[in-house]
DNA sequence: GCCAACGTTGGC
DNA sequence: GCCAACGTTGGC
C-alpha cells in the first residue's frame, strides 16, 4: 500500500531544483534531528510511498512531487564533526538518527502556496496547515495527496 | 525582525 | 518525574 507523505525544506538550503538536478535524481534525506520526524522515516516509509516537497519560509509552498527511493539507512552526517547536523549522542554503532533516499518525481508549474491550501475544501485535517505544525516529515492522507496532485495540475 | 508554538535539556 | 530555561522552527 502506498502511503503517503510530505517533507519539508527551506528552499536556501535544499529546493526541488536542487533534487531535480541531482545525479539519478535521487538525494539523501539528511540533517533530520527530530525524533517524530525520525520516526516516520525509520519504521514508517517504504519504497514508492509519494512524497508531496513543500518549500518553507520564503513563499511557503507545495512545490512538486517526490518518491521514496530507498528506505531507512542511518543518517551519516551525525558522526561528522564538521558537519552542521555532528551529533556526538549518536556513535556508528548505535545510530541514532535515520533517513531515507528521496527521488524526483515531478515539479508543479504553479506551487500551491500555504495561505491557498487553507481555502481548499477537504484539506482542513492537514497536520502542515495545524497552527504551530513545525514537523519536517508527516504524514498526508491520500484523500489529500489526490487533492493537491488534481490542483496542481488544474492550474 | 517578531513571536507563537514546540522540543530538548538539566537541575531538583 | 516535574518544570523552568533555553533553542529552534517557520509563518507573518
Amino acid at each position: 500500500m502506498t502511503k503517503y507523505w510530505l517533507m519539508k525544506t527551506e528552499p536556501g538550503c535544499y529546493s526541488i531544483d536542487d533534487l531535480a538536478t541531482e545525479d539519478k535524481q535521487i538525494t539523501p534525506w539528511d540533517g533530520v534531528r527530530n525524533y517524530q520526524a525520525r520516526n516516520f522515516m525509520k519504521d514508517d516509509m517504504e519504497l514508492g510511498d509519494m512524497v508531496l516537497f513543500y518549500h518553507s519560509v520564503t513563499s511557503p509552498s507545495v512545490v512538486g512531487l517526490a518518491e521514496v527511493a530507498r528506505e531507512s539507512y542511518p543518517d551519516h552526517t551525525a558522526w561528522n564533526p564538521d558537519d552542521p547536523h555532528f551529533d556526538p549522542k549518536s556513535p556508528e554503532d548505535n545510530p541514532r538518527w535515520f533517513m531515507v533516499d528521496v527521488k524526483f518525481v515531478e515539479k508543479f508549474s504553479n506551487p500551491l502556496p500555504l495561505k491557498f491550501l487553507r481555502t481548499v475544501k477537504g484539506l482542513e485535517g492537514m497536520e502542515l496547515l495545524r497552527k504551530g505544525s513545525r514537523l519536517s516529515v508527516m504524514p498526508v492522507t491520500e484523500s489529500e495527496f489526490d487533492i493537491i496532485c488534481r490542483i496542481a495540475r488544474e492550474s
